[in-house]
DNA sequence: TTGATTTATTAACATTTGTTAACGGGTATT
DNA sequence: AATACCCGTTAACAAATGTTAATAAATCAA
């Protein structure tokens, strides 16, 4: 992990309309940290108030059934995407990378002010949050779908990029099937 | 549907902290709306910009599946909480009373800059997306398990006040499974 | 209350999906 | 190139869930 410092501005800008002052803050507060395939990011029992920007690669979340002791994939996350760990205990997730990733991390804590007093902050923060609500609300709507194949079939219309990057055991759980099944779906498609 | 007015203070202010001035501006955009069981509140054809605060009684949000012709329900709200219809096409809901319902119906096209230009207003509908947020990660590690005996487990752990009011047949479609299934579900438990 | 309508339960059967195991193609490591 | 490992496919079988229909229970309207 190191400094990202002025590194990171010219990706910053492009995230998001932020203040210059905004931005320095977020340069100051944030490393860059790189990591190989499969390396796990965070994981369900850690807590750090970091926002994890993706510069490269593919990141899958996904939480552990505590009934069946599986993993279960939640959703998947690559290049100018986000994500953080949530404080509820409920709501964890780990993150593991399917490619060899790249990211700037955000230290909130180290941020000081930046989500109080600074209005373009929180604005991205808002945003986020409504972009990745109307996101939920769609991946809720796929995983309503009472067939395997009618769920495939969304996400083939609306994730076609996860088609091509992600391995399709990690779409089938994805999907709430097995990974012979999602075989015997696409098959008969 | 009758006008609000200074009826709905006492309940707006108990909702959040809002400032004298939004609260005013609420009350004099917004309506009050009673419906009978079983009416329709909004479909999926219709948008308006209108927020739908429960005052008393139960509803379910739904949409329909293109594939089969069936309606799948989403969630449920009841007293205290509220909804409205999404832009996006692929995101709207149709919502139905379950119960004979209250709301106090708060319209943003009339209230002009309560979006824009109130803090406490804007702070109202960060909490409110940030809550159903967390609400939608839940349902989604929900719709996630694979056995539909886990679901119902989890459905009676965290949302235990619907079984109570919510017809069985209505939580089995939110449960991604039929209602004879329930059924035989809830016997085996 | 009565009768009519809706919802929940149960059983038998059909379909979908999960499980296990074997095979084969790819990829990485040596 | 050889080996080992991971992943996707396929098949046979098992288990879960859907479907239909009959019945019972609950709710609603008169």
């Amino acid at each position: 992990m190191q400094n990202a410092h002025n590194d990171a501005r010219p990706f910053f800008s492009k995230l998001f309309s932020f203040s210059e002052e905004v931005i320095d803050l977020m340069c100051v507060s944030s490393s860059f940290l790189k990591v190989n395939k499969d390396e796990t990011v965070i994981t369900e029992a850690t807590f750090n108030p970091n926002v994890y920007v993706i510069k490269k690669g593919l990141v899958r979340s996904y939480f552990i059934d505590e009934v069946s002791g599986n993993e279960i994939n939640k959703t998947f996350r690559s290049e100018q995407e986000y994500f953080m760990q949530c404080e509820e205990p409920e709501l964890k997730s780990s993150y593991q990378a399917l490619e060899p990733c790249e990211f700037y991390v955000i230290h909130l804590d180290i941020a000081g002010d930046l989500k109080k007093n600074h209005a373009s902050f929180q604005e991205f923060l808002y945003r986020t949050v409504s972009e990745d609500w109307r996101r939920k609300e769609l991946l809720n709507k796929m995983l309503s779908l009472p067939t395997a194949k009618a769920r495939y079939a969304m996400l083939e219309k609306k994730f076609p990029d996860w088609l091509q990057r992600v391995p399709q055991f990690h779409l089938a759980s994805f999907l709430n099937m097995t990974p012979v099944h999602l075989s015997r779906v696409r098959k008969s498609h």
